[in-house]
DNA sequence: ATTATAAATAGAATAATTCTAATTTGAGTG
DNA sequence: CACTCAAATTAGAATTATTCTATTTATAAT
């Protein structure tokens, strides 16, 4: 896979989770020939491989993430994802399950402090 | 919305998780000039009125499910999902995060027994 | 240099979901 | 009861993300 290493460079140097499309909008640039299909492809192996993660939202395509253990923060009002480091929960999990668990994927609904503000923003208007 | 509470009793009474297509032919065996599109306009209505849970899994359509506070396994071999009981981290979270949260979603990818002892049979078959 | 293998390309195909326009339903009103 | 209006449903087209297939290109091995 010719293009496997830079796809897994782009993700990893992206603090954003990118869309196959975006990452192809970025490898064209470099490879103008290069195929959507082939983003594809090589996300699909890396993903296999466990070298990235996959975050599959509703409504809107699949994003790809670095694999390091980190959990996100999804705002409810305007869906913004943004990475958060929580404590590793592995082990508590194990023991609530009973058995080995191969990880985990913890999403956290919350509104976002831009959405909080507008939100206060309009309560006042309509308040006054 | 007609079916809305027919819907939502399907989504409720139902233990596994439900796509689009399979609550429309549920529905389709009592009123059958029922539609798909009209399937998910209920669906999106009980969804944002926070009456039902939607999955997003890769590579497979969404699923509905029961909004009562449960987590999800998932088999990283055959991708069975599955409900689970665990205790509810939201204190821990909103600690950790410094902020009031809307609620998370947890899945946690394991082997399920089945697939587990698939693989235990197969690594004796190739030992011998 | 030749062959074999794997990956990339092009573009068609598929599948899930949404959208649009036309029709039906049901509630409320005269 | 007939009429009107708004909302929901229907039908089917459209869109979007993703996969698939066949062909071409690149890479590695002999």
């Amino acid at each position: 896979m010719r293009y496997e290493n830079i796809i897994l460079e782009i993700i990893n140097a992206s603090t954003n989770h990118m869309t196959a499309e975006q990452i192809f909008f970025k490898l064209k640039k470099m490879y103008p020939s290069v195929v959507l299909a082939t983003i594809y492809n090589n996300l699909n192996n890396l993903y296999q491989q466990g070298k990235i993660r996959k975050i599959s939202l509703e409504g809107c395509p699949d994003r790809y993430d670095k694999n390091t253990r980190h959990d996100h923060l999804i705002c409810s009002s305007c869906g913004k994802l943004s990475d958060v480091y929580l404590s590793d929960i592995t082990a508590e999990l194990e023991k609530q399950i009973g058995f080995k668990i191969d990880g985990y994927d913890l999403k956290v609904q919350y509104i976002c402090p831009e959405c909080r503000r507008a939100q206060n923003n309009n309560l006042s208007k309509n308040e006054s």
